[in-house]
DNA sequence: GCAAATGAATTGTCAGACAATTACGACAAA
DNA sequence: TTTGTCGTAATTGTCTGACAATTCATTTGC
C-alpha cells in the first residue's frame, strides 16, 4: 500500500484511495482486518481525524465495515448484491435527475436492456416470479389506485420479469435502469384509458413469458416502449399548453 | 431535513443519510450550498468531526463537493456521466470479484446486455467509433502483445461498440458489465489460435456494424459469448489438470 | 465450575486550536 | 479612474487530547 502522500492535496482522499486500491488490487482480501486507526495514523503520518475521514469515505462505498470493541476495527467488506443494488439505484436515479436526460433516451436504454432479459426470462422464470407478475397486473387494474402506487407496481412487475432471467448479475445491472425511471414516470398522470392499455400490454407480456415465447416477449417490450414514449410526449405537450 | 437523531446509532451515518435524502428528494438542488460545518453542528447538535465525517461520506458518493475559503463550503454536486461510470465500474468489479460469481453467469449477463446495444449501434455508429473498432482489431492482431494488453484492447473494442448506440444512459449502464469482466478475462492465457479466432469474430462484428446489419451483429455477439465461455472452460479444466 | 468484576483495545464523539485557502473591501499608488 | 497591495473575515483541512461506549479476554470471588 502506498503511504507517501502529496502534501498539498486532500490527505483523507489520498488515504482512502490508497486503501481502496489495495482492496481492488487484492492485497487486502475479504474480511481481512485493516490496521487500527492509531496504526494507520503512524503509517501515513497524519492525525486521527484524517484517517477517520478516509475510513468513512470507504464505508460510504460499502468497501469496509467497522466494529467497535477490543477485537473491533475496520474490515474489508464483501459487497453483497443487496448493497450493490442500492448503490446502483441511487447513482442511476441521481444521474437521470440531475442531467436533464430526455425521457426518450432513458426509456430507450431501459427497454433495450429489458429486451435482453426477456428471452432468458421466458426460458427460466419460476412459477413464483410469474405469479408476482400476475399479482402486480391485478393490482394495476384495481380502481382508485394512486398514480404513485401504479408506478410502484409497474416497477415491481418489471423487476419480476428481470429476476425471471435467473441471473443475479443481470438483475443487478438492470436494477438501476428500471428503478431510476420511476421518478420520471411518476410525473405523468395516467388516465383510466392509459392504465387499461398498459395492463393489456403487461398481460400480453406475462402470457408470452408463461408460454415461453421469446420473440413475443421481446415484441411486447418494444410495443410498451413505443407506448410509454408516446404517453410521455402527449403529457409534455398537454402540460405545455396549460402554460 | 430531519434533524432528530437516534442517540445510540452511528451519528455521522444518520446525518449523511438525512442530507442524502434531502438531495435525492429534491429539497437541495444542484449547486446549492449546504450550511457550513459550524451551522450543521448546531442544527444537528453534534461536534464538528461528526459533521465532517458525514460530509466525507457524501463526498465519496459524489453527492457533494467542497471548496475552501471565504465563499466556500459544501455544494450539491451534479453527478457527471464520467463519475457515474467510475462508480459503476468499481461497484461491478468488486461485486464480481468478491462473490464467486461463476464466469458463465457474468459472461451471459455481459453479452445479453451488449446484444441490446448492437442493433442501435448498427444504426447509429459514427465513422469515428467504427474507426476505433477497426484500430483495436488491428492492435489485437499485433504479435508480441501481452495478454493484459490484449484484454484491454478487447474492452476498448467493446466500449466503442456500446458507445456506437449513441445513448449515454446505455453506455453508462454497460460500463460496469464490460469493464468488470476484464479482471476475469485477464486470468486466461490466450494462445495465438485463440486470438486469431477472437480477431475474426471481432472483424465479423465490425463488418456487421459497418454494413448496418442488425441481425448479424447480434448473431456475432452470441457466437462470441459461446466461444468465450468455451475458452474459459477449457482453461479451467487445463489448470485443474496441472494440479 | 461459574458468574461477576476488571482491564485493555478499539471505535465514536467532542472541544479547542491552528493552518490553508479564498473572497472582499479598504487604501495607497500610478 | 484604475490598479496593486494589504488586511480581515469566513470556511474547510488537519492535529491533539480527552472521554464515552463497546467488546473481548482475564482475573477474581464464591
Amino acid at each position: 500500500m502506498k503511504t507517501d502522500l502529496d502534501e498539498n492535496k486532500d490527505l483523507s482522499a489520498q488515504i482512502a484511495e490508497a486503501i481502496r486500491d489495495a482492496i481492488i488490487g487484492g492485497s487486502l482480501i475479504v474480511d481481512q482486518r485493516l490496521p487500527s486507526e492509531a496504526e494507520l495514523c503512524e503509517k501515513f503520518d497524519v492525525g486521527r481525524s484524517t484517517v477517520r475521514e478516509a475510513l468513512k469515505r470507504l464505508a460510504a462505498q460499502n468497501l469496509i465495515r467497522t466494529q467497535r470493541g477490543a477485537a473491533g476495527g475496520a474490515f474489508v467488506n464483501r459487497m453483497s448484491f443487496e448493497e450493490a443494488y442500492d448503490q446502483q439505484i441511487t447513482t442511476s436515479t441521481l444521474l437521470l435527475s440531475m442531467n436533464r436526460v430526455d425521457f426518450e433516451t432513458a426509456c430507450e436504454a431501459r427497454y433495450a436492456l429489458e429486451r435482453s432479459c426477456a428471452p432468458l426470462s421466458a426460458q427460466r422464470r419460476t412459477a413464483d416470479q410469474l405469479a408476482t407478475m400476475r399479482a402486480e397486473i391485478h393490482r394495476q387494474s384495481q380502481p382508485g389506485l394512486t398514480d404513485e402506487a401504479f408506478c410502484a407496481s409497474d416497477v415491481a412487475f418489471h423487476r419480476a420479469l428481470v429476476d425471471g432471467a435467473g441471473n443475479p448479475v443481470l438483475s443487478y445491472q438492470l436494477a438501476g435502469a428500471v428503478e431510476a425511471m420511476q421518478p420520471l414516470m411518476n410525473m405523468i398522470t395516467y388516465t383510466q384509458r392509459d392504465r387499461d392499455r398498459i395492463v393489456a400490454l403487461h398481460t400480453r407480456l406475462a402470457d408470452a413469458i408463461e408460454g415461453q415465447n421469446q420473440a413475443a416477449s421481446v415484441q411486447v417490450l418494444s410495443d410498451l416502449e413505443v407506448y410509454t414514449v408516446q404517453l410521455a410526449k402527449s403529457f409534455i405537450s398537454k402540460s405545455a399548453k396549460k402554460h
